[in-house]
DNA sequence: CGACTGCTTGATGTCTCTCAAGGCTAGTGG
DNA sequence: CCACTAGCCTTGAGAGACATCAAGCAGTCG
């Protein structure tokens, strides 16, 4: 059970859907949010089987993976703090949602969730505006996938870890080099570019032997020329 | 303007958002709603601009186009008959929106179709609803475009347009082959599936030696082996 | 008929994957 | 303190898939 005070004081509340309710609405919602820490790999949803939760990502970062009939596993999608989890109205989950990182949720029973749905017009607004912007960035990241080469991809996703700015370690000047850790190993990172850990692995050598970027540690990175960077990234 | 009885027998009432109105709610709607033709090529909305009108597809097809910075457009996606066009609460339209064949399409003028959703519930939950499943179809389509090989994207273009069945030319049976008319050209096939016009032609060709499909037109398709087909499509 | 558009086919190149080996780091236990 | 191990990362060699470049073919329209 999640306090009206820890609602209107949420990380996230003024970019999730709950963010523009009053007080009465927020205490009704809060009412059924159950916040809960997630570690990595720990699973929320099970793509095929009953959705039974919706909720908020608070901090960390969750991945939708979708499992072709073959077996093979695939990112399609990542769920970042703000970003809503899960699918009002089906029966079953679309795709698994597994925790990337450490993070943290705020869950809602599905079904007490659907019916403050019902009730609350403006609740159930927001949820539609929200799930329109993720509809346009879902289609967005389809360009990234298809016309983009391994360099641009590589390049684009250090620029976007960067400016989401949650892991920076040190930034001596607003135009110095910027050194930050990745939040994902190379596996992850491959998966969620569509490539394979090597390529990853090789693109990252590049940069580095390029002197765009430094790899101090393996998960941190420092990016040297931030212009070159983006031009690769186009 | 749109009678009631028009949107009584509409071709997508079952597949659309307005699918589940009564006939007081439908009449309301089908007040703003303005019947349009489209010719091949012209657009609807333009990415960046103010997104002026909401819509339904009757028939055809359109396409999401992105513009990227360089210039380059990219289709991100596709519209079919009872899919939404256009994006309530925002201001300016994400995407190009343009007719891949001649179609026909059902639009609402943006703010009054706004009030009509924050005074109906109803039709607000509906659309909710919908935006929800185009979501989870993007991102499966992510799949399909990042793991999938050449043949198997052509494959699953085939069985698609198959069992949409809008240009369907014969089925002597329930198992005998299926013949119907591509709606859309090789190069729009290539956009679709993130693949270029001679790996289309190609895949084609190889299905058509293989004995699986048969091309008796340059855009008619015969599927003689469906479970072949399926097979390859994965 | 000639020009045009869309499709097919071939030759070549390149990017990324696959397979394979080895290196680095952190943690464990002697 | 030093081996030892396990997990993750890097690097190399080779193969394969798709793109690119370049003709050539088949309808269609003036």
């Amino acid at each position: 059970m999640t306090s009206l005070a820890a609602c209107l004081n949420c990380s996230v509340r003024n970019r999730s859907f709950c963010g523009t309710l009053d007080a009465a609405d927020l205490a009704t919602l809060g009412g059924l949010g159950r916040r809960q820490k997630l570690s990595q790999g720990d699973a929320v949803l099970w793509a095929g089987q009953d959705a039974d939760i919706c909720g908020n990502v608070l901090h960390g970062a969750l991945e939708l993976i979708a499992t072709t009939s073959d077996g093979r596993a695939q990112n399609v999608g990542a769920l970042y703090p703000g970003d809503f989890i899960g699918h009002p109205y089906a029966d079953a989950a679309a795709f698994t949602v597994t925790a990337i990182t450490e993070s943290e949720i705020c869950t809602f029973p599905r079904a007490p969730f659907e019916r403050l749905l019902a009730r609350d017009a403006k609740l159930e607004r927001q949820l539609l505006v929200q799930t329109l912007a993720t509809l346009d960035a879902t289609r967005a990241r389809i360009l990234t996938l298809t016309r983009r080469t391994a360099a641009e991809k590589v390049a684009g996703f250090l620029l976007e870890i960067a400016e989401r700015g949650e892991t920076v370690r040190s930034k001596p000047s607003p135009t110095g080099p910027l050194t930050f850790d990745l939040p994902l190993n190379r596996g992850q990172i491959a998966d969620v570019l569509g490539l394979t850990i090597e390529t990853v692995s090789r693109q990252l050598t590049k940069l580095k032997a390029a002197g765009i970027i430094a790899l101090p540690g393996v998960r941190a990175v420092t990016i040297r020329q931030e212009a070159a960077l983006k031009a690769i990234a186009g």
